[in-house]
This record gives C-alpha cells, structure tokens and sequence, in this order.
DNA sequence: AAAAAAATGCAATTCCTGTGCATTAGTCTG
DNA sequence: CAGACTAATGCACAGGAATTGCATTTTTTT
C-alpha cells in the first residue's frame, strides 16, 4: 500500500509525508465514505486544514473521491483499483443510509446514461440513492 | 396561481400572507430553480430568515421542492402540476450549468430504477447531471 | 550545511443554515 | 367592534464548514 501511494505520489511530484500516511491508512481502515469531520475526529491530534488540504491533493491526483450526499459536508473514499473519477469523475452510485448516516460506494452499479434533451451537454453525474443500509 | 395557492395554502391552514405571495410569484417567474441568496437579492428590501421558513413552508406542502446541486446551498424551484414531490421525493432529473451555474429542472426525465444489491432498502434518490447547458 | 521548495499549522474570513425571542399582523369569538 | 388568540415576521445571534493568507517547520536539492 505504502509503496503503490509512493509511486502514485512520486509521479506527480508530491512528497510522502507521515500526515498523508496516516490519512491514507484511516481512509482505508473505513467501509463507507467519510466526511472531513469523521477523519478529523479519528486522530488524536490534527489539524482541519491541513487533512482538508490534504484530501484534496489526493483528489487532484485520483487517489480519493469526493461524494455528495446532501448532508452539507462532503464525504471521501478511497479510490478502486481501476478508478478514472480524476477524469470521468463520479461514475458509480452511492448509497447514503438516513439511520446510521453512513455512505457507501457501489462501484459496481454505474449510473446509467440519461438522454437529455437537446443541446444539453453532460459531463459528469452524481447519483445518491437514499434509504435504509443492510446494517440498519 | 393565487386562487390555487389560497386553496392548497387553506386547506392546510396556512395563511396567505403578502410576503408569500411574492415569493410565489418570484418563483414562477424563473425557469431555472433558485437559491436563498438568490431569491434574496431579487427583492430590493428583505429578511433572509422570513424567506427561509417560506420555503420551508412551501416545501412541507408540496409547492416547491429543493435540489442539492452539490453547489453547497440547496435551489427551490416550482413544483409542477402532479409533482408528488412532497410524498416521494425528488423524482426527476436536474442539470446543473458548471458555466452559468443555474440548475435546471427536467420533470419529463425521470431517474431510472436501479437494481441495488439485497438488503439496501432505497427510499428515494437524487440525480444531477452536471455540464454545459443549451444557452452557455 | 545552506538554500530552495513544499507542507503544515494557526488565524481569520466568508458563506450558509438554523434557533430564540420579541414584535407585528391576521383571525376568531363574543 | 374590541379583545383574545394564533400565526407570521424580523432581528440578533449561534454554529458548522469551506477556504485563503501567512508565518513556521519540514523536506529536498545544491
């Protein structure tokens, strides 16, 4: 994991440093996304914007995905192998749980392709289903 | 419009106040869904608060439904005639401009069914499109 | 080891939602 | 019509989050 991170980083010119590592290793620890908040929150001591900085130059180079779910702050996961959201963006549906206000990543369910009306041209999509979680 | 609005607004014993006359007018007079701030601006002398619960008001009785564009403050717009939105939710498809940044309502595309996997109970969903649209 | 570049941490700003409360306006009843 | 009641309004303020500027620290390069 480490050495994939380091690669990925190396490539684009950007330092490993022991605060990305942590962040990398607690996004992978989760089963659903996180907000800024809930990562902030799971270090004993951390800064806000320094995590926020952070998650967004993981973003800028598709190591991380950023979800809105309409909860006001937005959520982050892990990229899947294989993942282009750096270029396509948000292709998979996410799943938000109204019990437990988790959200989830379904890569495998893409959101399917709306033919929209005329002159209308699109260039990403954001899906989120809403509703209650196996757990819940 | 006043008539149905009186009605809708009596039968549930609301009261019919200038205030919410206006901000229905203002509504209507759009044809893509718009913010607080937005709405705020389009009257000269205003509180913020009072437009606030309007919405809220409105929105409770099935008039108007907000859209999450992921732009951080939640759009109104119209419902139209036959919109259930205030039993099932957002049903249909929105578009959001990344150029002009308005958000537009499609109430003729409809968000696709998906097949999620066992145990996920989806209650109601939300689907934004983003891109370019006819005017930009 | 010094210089340069990047990352970090702190302070402060801005924008938005949301609540409490006193005042005002509208409705109802005698 | 007047008084009582209820709902709507407007102001003040609190709270949460994104985002920027800048000084400091850390890392890399020379």
């Amino acid at each position: 994991m480490i050495k994939i991170l380091e690669t990925i980083l190396n490539k684009k010119n950007i330092r490993l440093t022991a605060m990305r590592l942590l962040v990398m290793e607690t996004l992978s620890d989760q089963r659903s996304a996180i907000s800024l908040s809930e990562l902030e929150k799971s270090f004993e001591k951390s800064d806000r914007i320094t995590l926020y900085r952070t998650l967004k130059t993981f973003q800028e180079n598709g190591l991380v995905h950023s979800i809105d779910d309409g909860t006001g702050a937005p959520k982050y996961a892990l990229c899947e192998e294989g993942c282009r959201c750096d270029i396509e963006r948000d292709l998979h549906v996410h799943f938000h749980c109204k019990v437990c206000n988790e959200t989830f990543c379904l890569p495998k369910y893409k959101i399917p392709n709306i033919e929209l009306p005329e002159k209308f041209r699109p260039e990403e999509a954001n899906l989120v289903v809403k509703g209650t979680c196996p757990k819940c």
